[in-house]
DNA sequence: CACGTGACAGGGAGCGGTAACATCAGTACC
DNA sequence: GGTACTGATGTTACCGCTCCCTGTCACGTG
């Protein structure tokens, strides 16, 4: 079954890597010194305008670009990340990914890449080593192998956490990190359903990052238990639509079970065609709730009511923390990113009578 | 509508670069001198088996990790390579990106990323920019902003293009290249629906990376054509679930219309939706048959028919044809990944009578 | 008018590696 | 036994850049 697709090899040319212009033939070319360029290049003072002025004239000209390598091996400022994630293919993982990226590509850092595999238990030297010698990172830890390789890097290591939550009660050792406060967000939805009538919610849980419930956990329990409300044994599941479907067979099964909350939209996908050969009509006796609004989403039968996070401005803030660290001179962070909101469509609706 | 979320600065540290050992320390532990230990790290020869172990030895335990910056500058070979990528979100370029990153990281490569936007038209400076130094690159071309970035790119630097379809007619460039042959593909997915009875199918393209027609658009042709039907107008959309909708709307109108091919499976999820808002019932009355075969698309409603396309494995092979390109000695390519397979599932049946 | 002062500019030493060349055995050969 | 060769090491010169430190100039000041 193998053996498709095509190759083209093209002219096979040599790794020629050739002269490549340096801050030397730039200094000469402008009739200055090497270092009044790197004075130039660093944005430094102590250098007159009208020189700073031919210098860059001469870079362009020259279409010079400094040596990334060099510039670190000289111990210059941090100008890359290294972004450690587990499945970039998952809906959040790539938004903030894709969040991370579009603010380091604009302050003109680098980022790097490395996913971690679900079951990687791997130790400080490991972890390490992935970052390949990258003078900062960013770890995407909505998992238990995120969560350790954040606990893997050493103290100092300038490192931020995009996490699910903060490692409440764990000490939160200090570290930066970012998370979205989805806690409310839970909370809302499961009154939401609440309020359409249905006497209970059950919850299909993603993994956790930690031993510990999650925010989205806890927002579901608490808004049970503040209506008075039993709270079901908490389901678990894994990140996949198959998973999703999977856990949710025996769910749907039951039916005093009318609505459910899911980790995430793949989850609640599976739910969706659960409850489809169960023969339970959503959102006539069931409803599903999910997490993400994944573009997807709006399009599915029944288009899926979810909770909206902003995974992209999430990745945005952590690297914009990073930035502060690894760099005071940086703007502040803009603290700022959408909050979760209940996005209401056609898959959650009034509770049987 | 902002402000939410929540941030831990943590216990600043600033940016402590430590002592960092270096393979002079190295050196030094191991009493022998700092070039023997070069020669161990890179596995050369002339150097007697019992020092080789000492040095291991003494680099275990000193656990020192050669400085990526350092090798790069002094004309190491190449150990990293940078990907051009449009959007990662969607599932073609995520799982194409898993692959590369995969692969790479077994053979111990640093990955780089850099978003290419949709509407960017980069210059050759622009591009060398975003390879920030790195010696090697993979484009993922599957859209104009990937071909026109491997084209800006100097026709000696080593880099191979993950693209849609090779370049044909517009005299290949001689760059190395990996794609999927979906045209067959593309003919048997068109052919089944034919069998099926329809008298015609419709294809709803995803943007081309070039102004030629791509494989799979010849693919539905071939079939068309050889079956003696005429070729309905080609219809363009974008890649998300609701360009495929908006695009679809007029199409699910007419009810000449009972099979559509769709350039990808969110294209097919947003033609989904159109056709149950015409009224028209898949499959009883209309077939819709994507590509990719998300892992979303077997538990749609209805469950979505697709090609499968095997991008991970793409992305495998791309990474190992770079790796061939900067390191002669590297094992060949595997030049083997999954063929794309139909796979049937409920949104295609026979055409209406 | 000599001198301090600050803004600019240049020189030189590394950063941690690799490549090329120089040494120095030990072995092979005539 | 002397020369040639070969494998195992050490020595030296960069790679391209940034830091630290030393000059140089034009001012202002006493």
């Amino acid at each position: 079954m193998t053996g498709s697709g095509n190759i083209s090899t093209g002219t096979s040319t040599p790794p020629d890597r050739g002269p490549a212009t340096s801050i030397w033939e730039v200094a000469r070319a402008a009739g200055v010194s090497h270092q009044t360029v790197s004075r130039v290049i660093n944005g430094k003072p102590h250098v007159k305008a009208e020189t700073r002025a031919l210098v860059l004239a001469t870079i362009e000209e020259l279409r010079f670009t400094p040596n990334r390598a060099a510039q670190a091996l000289a111990g210059g400022p941090v100008r890359s990340v290294t972004v450690l994630t587990a499945d970039t293919a998952a809906y959040g993982y790539a938004s903030a990914l894709r969040g991370i990226e579009e603010a380091a590509r604009t302050v003109g850092f680098t980022v790097g890449i490395s996913v971690l595999e679900p079951d990687a238990v791997l130790g400080a030297q490991e972890v390490i080593e992935r970052l390949s010698g990258g003078r900062a990172a960013i770890v995407i830890a909505f998992e238990a192998a995120g969560t350790r390789a954040l606990a893997a890097l050493p103290p100092d290591y300038p490192v931020v956490g995009v996490v699910e939550r903060p490692a409440a009660g764990h000490a939160s050792d200090g570290r930066p990190q970012v998370w979205i406060d989805d806690r409310e967000a839970a909370s809302r939805a499961t009154r939401h359903l609440l309020g359409l009538g249905h006497r209970s919610v059950h919850y299909l849980s993603i993994p956790s990052s930690t031993q510990v419930l999650s925010q989205r956990t806890q927002g579901w329990q608490d808004a049970l238990t503040a209506a008075g409300r039993p709270v079901p044994p908490l389901r678990s599941a894994g990140w996949t639509p198959r998973s999703g479907y999977l856990a949710a067979r025996e769910l749907v099964a039951d039916r005093e079970v009318t609505a459910i909350l899911a980790g995430n939209d793949d989850l609640a996908l599976g739910v969706l065609r659960a409850a489809r050969e169960a023969g339970r009509d959503v959102p006539g006796n069931l409803s599903v709730i999910g997490f993400d609004d994944a573009p997807q989403s709006a399009y599915l039968a029944p288009a899926l009511t979810s909770v909206r996070l902003d995974f992209e401005g999430l990745g945005r803030a952590g690297f914009g923390l990073l930035h502060n660290l690894v760099d005071p001179q940086s703007a502040p962070v803009p603290s700022t990113w959408a909050e979760p909101e209940l996005i209401l469509r056609e898959s959650s609706g009034p509770a049987p009578r």
